[in-house]
Order: C-alpha cells, then sequence, then structure tokens
DNA sequence: GGTTTTGATGGAACCGGTTCCAGCGGACCC
DNA sequence: GGGTCCGCTGGAACCGGTTCCATCAAAACC
C-alpha cells in the first residue's frame, strides 16, 4: 500500500535519503534518520522484499529440500530450522521432495531456478553433482544434513560408528545372536542412512569374532522405516522360535518400537527373551523403555542455519573437499536391553 | 543471470513482445512466438517472479500458518498442500506458530506484511479478528482448515457430529460406563476441536440418557494430544479398578493408541475388558487394532489449496458470514470396541 | 585564506519484468 | 475508394526499492 516514497514525501527528504535512513547503510544525520523512522511508523510502511531483492538479489528466504514431512526425524529438523531463519528474519520455502519422483526434475528446472532464495538447505537429499553445480552457478550457497555431498559443508551423525556402539552395547550385555533391522538400500533415503547403519552393525559384529555368513549369527532384514514397518517384520522374524535371537539392533526407534509391540504380542518378554536397541531419542521411546541411541536433530537443524547463513555474511572461496560436521550421539540405557537369558544357549557359560 | 532483454535481443523484438509471447497474454503472431520461446530455450531463461510480482501484485506463493509440524494429521495437511501447491506453480513458505507465543505478533507485523504471498491458509489456527482484518486490507484471501473463522472460508470436518457418532458407536454396543480422553481447553490448539468433541460426547451420552453429572459415567479427563500423553492417563485412570469404565472414547489415534498400550501393560483386556475409540485414521492404527472415525487430512489439504487458488482466480466479493465446509468421516471398525463383559455390572441383563 | 576532506543530501539510473498507448498495415465494410 | 476494425508490434512508463554520482556546506588541513 504504502511505498518508500510516501514515507519520504512525509519526511521531507528525498526517496534515497529515506531508504538510507531505513536500512541503515550511507551516511543519514541522526535527526533526518528520526524523521523518517517517524514518518514509516506513521503510516506502517514496511518494506517490500521483491523491490529490494530485484536489485541487491537477496531475497531473505531460504529454500528447503526435504523427502519427508511426516517422519520424526524430519519433523524435527524442520520445525528447528523454521524457528532458527524466523529468528534471523528469513522466510523458509518449502519442496517436499519424495526422493525417486518425477517432480524432483521439476522443482530444480523451473523452482530452483526462479531464484527467489538466497541459499538452500538439503534434509536427506543428496544431490547430484549436476544439481549442485547448478545451485552453485546460479551463487547460491548450500548445506546439507544427513550426509555428503560432493563439495558442499554438510551436517550428520556418524551413522557407521553410531551403528557400532548401539551393536557393541549389545554385545557388552553378552549377546552373540543379534540380528539387524533397518532400511533397504533400495529404500527412499538417499545418503546411504540405510547401508551405512548396516556396515556399522556388520564391523562390529565382526570385531566381536561373529562372522556375518554364519546362519543365525548377524543377519539383517529389512523393512520401512517406520513403527508398522517394524511391526510386520516382528511378527515374521519373531514368530519362529528357531530363528528368534537374543537381541535386536533397530536402525530406528519406530523400528524398534514396532518390534517391541510385536514382541509383547507373541509373548516374548523384553528384555528377558529379547533385547531391542534403537537409534534416534524418539518421544515414544521412553513409554516404551527403549534403549537408544539419541541423535539431536533440532541442533542439526540449527547448525545447519548458522552455516549457510555464516556462508551468505561472507562467502567463503570453496575447494571441492566436502566440510562434514559430525555431531555426537548418546547411549540412553532404559529396560529394553538386558543380557540374554542363560537357560537359552549354550554359547556361553 | 539472462533477462527478458536478452531474450527479446536475440529473437530480434522488443521486450514488450517477448513478455507477451512467453507469458501467453495478449496478441502474438505464431510466428514470433516460435522465436521468443526458442530463443528464450537458447539461453535457458527463466522469469524472475520478483521482478514480475513488483508490477503484477502476484507472487505465486502461499504462506502457511501451522501449530505444529511433527503430529501426524498436521503434518499430513502440510504434505498434500505442498503437492497441491506444487502442481500449481505455487511455492509455499511455512510459519511454524506454537500458537501461544510472542513470536504470533511478529509473525503478522513483520513477515506478512512483506506481502510475499497471494493467500494465507491457516492450519488450526484460529485467527483473531484483527488478524484477519490486516490480511484482507493487505488483498490477501485466506482459507482455514480445522475450524470457523469469522468471515472467511473454511474447511473441516463436523467435529460435534463427529464426537457424537464416536460416542454412539461405544452405546450401542452395550456400554453405559464410557470416559472420554481428550485435550484440554487450555491446551495448545485453537478452534475448539477439544471442546468441540467434548460437546458431543456430552449431547451423546445425555441423549442415551446417561447423565454425565453421575459419578462414574460419562466423565471426561485431559491429557495431551499424543502417544504418550494417552499412556500417562491411561496408566492413572485404569490402574484403579473400581474407577476404570468398560469404554474409552479418545479425541484422538495417538491418545487411543497410548491408552491400548496402558491397558496392555496392566493386563487388561482389549476389547473384552476395555473398548477403545479414536478419531483420525492414524497410519499406527491398523497395527493396534483400533476401531477409529477416519477423517482425511489429505483431502483437506487439496480443498483447501483448491479453495484459495480459486478465490485468486475471480475474488469474490464476501460479507461476513463464514462459508464452512465440512467434510465426512467414516468408522472404521477394528477388533478395540466390542460389547462390556456381561459378568462386569449388572446394568443389563 | 585557499584547498582538501568529510558528512549529508537529492537526482537519476537501474533491477527485470508487465502493461498502457500509439502506430501501422491489411482486411472488411458501405 | 475512403473509413473502420482488427491483429500485431515497439516505445515508454511503471512497480518499489537501492545505489551511483554530483552537489554543497561545514570542518579540517597546510
Amino acid at each position: 500500500m504504502s511505498a518508500i516514497a510516501d514515507v519520504a514525501r512525509l519526511a521531507g527528504v528525498a526517496k534515497a535519503t529515506a531508504s538510507r535512513a531505513l536500512s541503515g547503510r550511507g551516511y543519514v544525520s541522526e535527526q533526518t534518520r528520526i524523521k523518517v523512522i517517524a514518518a514509516a511508523r506513521e503510516i506502517g510502511y514496511v518494506a517490500s522484499p521483491n523491490a529490494a531483492s530485484l536489485v541487491t538479489g537477496r531475497t531473505k528466504s531460504i529454500g528447503v529440500i526435504i523427502p519427508f514431512i511426516s517422519r520424526w526425524y524430519f519433523s524435527e529438523v524442520l520445525e528447528s530450522m523454521e524457528q532458527a531463519l524466523l529468528d534471523e528474519g528469513y522466510d523458509m520455502t518449502l519442496y517436499n521432495l519424495p526422493t525417486p519422483s518425477p517432480e524432483r526434475e521439476r522443482v530444480f528446472d523451473y523452482f530452483l531456478a526462479r531464484k527467489r532464495f538466497d541459499g538452500v538447505i538439503s534434509v536427506g537429499v543428496a544431490l547430484s553433482d549436476d544439481e549442485v553445480t547448478l545451485l552453485h552457478r546460479l551463487g547460491r550457497p548450500l548445506v546439507g544434513i544427513g550426509g555428503p555431498i560432493r563439495g558442499v559443508d554438510t551436517i550428520a551423525i556418524d551413522d557407521v560408528a553410531a551403528a557400532r556402539l548401539a551393536t557393541e552395547h549389545l554385545l557388552s550385555l553378552g549377546h552373540t545372536d543379534i540380528v539387524h533391522i533397518g532400511g533397504s538400500k533400495e529404500d527412499e533415503m538417499d545418503f546411504q542412512v540405510h547401508s551405512n547403519r548396516l556396515t556399522g552393525f556388520y564391523s562390529a559384529m565382526r570385531d566381536a569374532g561373529l562372522s556375518s555368513s554364519s546362519s543365525s549369527s548377524g543377519s539383517f532384514y529389512a523393512c520401512e522405516f517406520t513403527m508398522p514397518g517394524g511391526y510386520g517384520v516382528g511378527l515374521a522374524v519373531f514368530g519362529d522360535p528357531r530363528t528368534r535371537p537374543t537381541a535386536v539392533f533397530a536402525a530406528s526407534d519406530e523400528i524398534a518400537i514396532g518390534l517391541i509391540v510385536a514382541a509383547r504380542e507373541l509373548g516374548i518378554q523384553v528384555p528377558a527373551d529379547l533385547s531391542v536397541i534403537g537409534i534416534d531419542g524418539h518421544p515414544y521411546a521412553a513409554m516404551f523403555r527403549l534403549t537408544t541411541l539419541e541423535q539431536h536433530p533440532r541442533t542439526q537443524g540449527r547448525l545447519a542455519v548458522q552455516a549457510l547463513l555464516a556462508e551468505l555474511e561472507n562467502p567463503t572461496p570453496r575447494g571441492d573437499e566436502d566440510h562434514l560436521t559430525r555431531l555426537p550421539t548418546n547411549l540412553v540405557i532404559r529396560s529394553s536391553t538386558s543380557g540374554p537369558r542363560l537357560t537359552h544357549g549354550v554359547d556361553r557359560g
């Protein structure tokens, strides 16, 4: 409604002066600044960022690419980023891209090419070299959450190490018959979270002298990364006492909880008959007394915003090496894990 | 990088003609249109919506106000809206406003005043008259999801009727000792969902001749609108056999599932000892065999987008009456509900 | 005291589009 | 055959800011 010209007229100065007074750039005397600000307040002036960005090239808006909204980890990251961006005066524009989708090309060719953002945060979406190049050519910095992208700052936990840690917790309790239940390689997520966690699991098992090739030790089942996913595998895998392990490392808390529900329905005691450990620190974990390795998505979101805005402040010429920030996880021991029941096998006396 | 002037030069026409050719407005001969489009493609031209919106006033972007991201209903609505908007070529800018917050004023005074959107969808946030007025003054249409806002199109289910329906399902099975567990009035959500569902419950009970004032019949317990919330109340309320009802109507599936988990831990048979019904149609409902009243958040999101874009196409002068679109719910009967155990009371033979 | 520096301001160009208006040739009408 | 209408095009103004440049008075310098 009201433009800066109106403010200038009311304050009795030129547009240029009004602009300087309001933006704080360039020389303005104290008294005219006060005059202009008063005038602006009087008519309820709010600058149009569109007009400003047309000449400055800055939009005060950040684009976020994310494959899911409803899954816990992603919604937490999203919420924390939104807060952090709002605090810094940035808008957040959301692009929900279920990874393997025809939408994706369109978003890049059309939406992202419109350049309505100063930078991009990619959460759990591994961008291709072409896509990274496109953004760089547009002069738009990029920060990733969840895994490495070539030549891009990324914030993530160390999935291999986390999986090792979880597995080692079960091993240290005396378990040898351990199963990993997680996402499959073909699953929706890029960024190799699934395969990294599987790798960590296998390497911990191998280090403990438990070959993963033996039929019942250290095997792996894939499922959807959700509670019903875990529940389904749980019913299938635990149903047969012969194939039932003494402990399960689930790749996420939701899967772990699904497994616990399945176990309870089958009359299997947790942890006496079956120990379960997850990864996440999901808010439901406590009520299921789930032992878990907490990661902190909100911290990841905040850090990503910080990193991106810092890069916008003073762009650093970057080489091709990707800068990874590894965030710590912490083990929270509840009562879903214990040593194996001694009567179960003769593996140890 | 490349502006429309470059396209025009390459095609050998004036800026005005190039603009007409690309936007499809106004007279352009077929051959020049082809020439211009070819030129645009050649240099990879993408129009700057900022520049365009400066003169047209349209931004091709919609603002969404939402109190939660991580709760099921909201994330579903969000996902469906994002899809629908993308399909229509709109960006979505997200404002996450936990309702009673100091942020809220800031968002309205600062972010929304920047007018970087053509319209607003408010999901589960009841806007004040002032806020509605502000948006109308800016010429920005508004659509609500979840409950009525004065003078605003709103899409929602009929919470009173839904609660009635759920309660009547329990009544029809022969239950008389029914408890409602839901959100409290002071809770985070505006839009009276909580109180509406409570109203529906009470009125169904009253119609069945079960006064809600009697000590054990038709009472109500408040909890957080989450699974742990339901779990907590479940442990407290079901722990004492004297106060335990034969059936519970939970205001959401998450609460209902929390109750079922609590019941199982307490050794209470569902549905033999306790029937449970929820509202939502949550993806976890099936694995807990929860009888529920499905609502369809994705449909609500799609309809809201449709309504808003239609309003943008041809603005209808509106009176003060608020236009409510009521969406249907459907009862999905699983095995968490049955008649009360006959030995339990002597209410009926 | 004359010259340079510094602070403050206004005029005008510019960002990248859209749209109004004028002009022009050809088809159509009487 | 002259006037009107229609389709098409280009020039120019405009949207709402920012910023470059010129101007000018006062302060600082030698």
